[in-house]
DNA sequence: GGGTCGAATGAAACCACACCTAGGT
DNA sequence: AAACCTAGGTGTGGTTTCATTCGAC
């Protein structure tokens, strides 16, 4: 993907979906988001102007380039002068905007993006957006999004929704620097799918998402199967959430292996059935499924600071959630539909059919992806409660029933003593042990 | 059910002596 | 008050001894 739009495969790629994993022209963004009403849900944004596979994430002023979260790490390094460079979020929209109403937000846009529209959209007949755009009615002095001239947001709010509005702008939490892993499907492990609100249990999630590609049931939760598992010994738990290792934990590791590793056996089905309905990241902090995997070193340790209050739940896992629940807060909604939401339930389609076998595929590995990722944050959880109790319990056993030695020179004086049948004896009498030579004189 | 026996297990005692502490000078 | 001396108490580990527990008969 990249460069050229997935969908038309002619005009440039300009905007990036994630719901659909795709890099779209303008034209065929709105042609393919106009098609139905979930679809126009999605949330998109720039494409990075830099790889042209991801989306972009910030928008460098000096450069003057849209930036997806690896490019920005790498480009804009600690180390390299480019560091100083002011950059600021990028918002992401959804719904059917016009070039017009997107230049009006981006205006970095406008100067140099919007002409690229052109061919294609007349080549579609200027497909109308104006049933839209009378629910699109889009009034930026009405948007609660802050944001500046340059058209980015300056991150703020977890749910920025246009009530109304047939397109909604949404923010990405705010930019850290951080490295992010190269070989992640594009969108399963994005910053955001924004548009989440605080009753949102856990969008995107259901029951069977969680269960239908493996089994859970199965899944082996012994100590032992940790290594197995993450590569790594169960002591060094701690410092892979300090120093964010659950990057490399999670992403050093063949997929493929954690497939397997869902097939073994053993039965954790209360504990890992427990722990996933235990998890319920809180929404206000943007800790959706999509973004826990994006954040992974926060949300891990997140994750643990919740877990030391004992008040980790996961419930949005529970299937108690409706579908309305997940879509009133604008989660996609494909993970609660038998087929993506890009087909939609008439026969006549628009897209053509390899398109769209290539886009239910992308939704399956993605949907698979997830529910691994999901799978090892719940092990990992586990795991950490489980190291922590065996912790307390070795020290306090240690505790218990290891000799402290107070006087080591005592020690080291009683270490050399000469002994019969055990005692000690007078220096210089027969004795029948020396531990320096372990013979006996008698 | 109660008593006896052997095996298994755990706790305590023993030893010399350097070190520590308290009291006296 | 500070320094020094002295007597008594303490702790150290390997082995043995004793007490307790348990199962079999």
């Amino acid at each position: 993907m990249g460069y050229i739009c997935d969908f038309c495969g002619d005009q440039p790629s300009l905007v990036y979906c994630r719901s659909d994993a795709a890099c779209l022209c303008l034209s065929c963004d709105r042609n393919v988001h106009s098609a139905n009403a979930l679809s126009k849900r999605h949330s998109r944004t720039l494409l990075c102007e830099r790889c042209n596979s991801q989306p972009a994430f910030v928008r460098c002023a000096e450069e003057k380039v849209s930036l997806c979260q690896n490019c920005d790490w790498l480009g804009h390094d600690a180390s390299t002068s480019n560091s100083t460079h002011k950059r600021q979020t990028i918002i992401s929209y959804s719904g059917c905007p016009s070039s017009g109403e997107l230049s009006s937000i981006w205006s970095f846009f406008s100067q140099s993006d919007s002409a690229g529209e052109s061919a294609c959209e007349q080549e579609l007949g200027l497909m109308s957006i104006s049933e839209n755009i009378e629910s699109t009615s889009w009034d930026p002095t009405v948007n609660t999004i802050s944001h500046n001239s340059a058209g980015v947001a300056e991150v703020n709010g977890d749910c920025n929704v246009d009530k109304g509005s047939g397109w909604t702008r949404t923010s990405i939490p705010e930019h850290r620097p951080a490295p992010q892993l190269l070989d992640q499907p594009a969108g399963s492990t994005y910053t955001s799918l924004p548009k989440f609100c605080p009753q949102t249990k856990y969008p995107g999630l259901s029951e069977d998402d969680l269960y239908d590609d493996f089994n859970i049931d199965e899944v082996d939760l012994n100590l032992e199967n940790y290594e197995e598992l993450f590569g790594v010994t169960l002591n060094h738990s701690e410092e892979l959430l300090e120093n964010g290792g659950i990057d490399s934990l999670f992403g050093t590791k063949d997929m493929s292996a954690a497939d397997s590793t869902c097939q073994g056996a053993v039965a954790a089905e209360g504990s890992s059935i427990g722990l996933v309905n235990a998890i319920q990241p809180a929404c206000s902090n943007a800790a959706s499924a999509d973004s826990v995997m994006s954040n992974k070193t926060d949300s891990i340790l997140y994750f643990t600071t919740k877990h030391a209050h004992s008040s980790l739940s996961f419930s949005g896992l529970t299937g108690e959630s409706s579908a309305g629940d997940y879509q009133d807060c604008g989660a996609s909604s494909m993970l609660l539909m038998g087929e993506p939401p890009w087909c939609p339930p008439c026969t006549e389609s628009s897209i053509p059919s390899a398109t769209r076998s290539d886009a239910v595929m992308r939704y399956k590995e993605k949907k698979k992806t997830r529910n691994i990722i999901i799978y090892k944050l719940c092990v990992f959880v586990a795991i950490l409660v489980i190291e922590g109790a065996c912790l307390i319990a070795v020290s306090a056993s240690k505790e218990r029933f290891e000799k402290r030695v107070r006087y080591a020179s005592r020690k080291a004086r009683a270490d050399v003593r000469k002994r019969v049948k055990g005692r000690f004896v007078k220096a210089g009498d027969a004795y029948d042990y020396d531990p320096l030579n372990q013979t006996r004189s008698c």
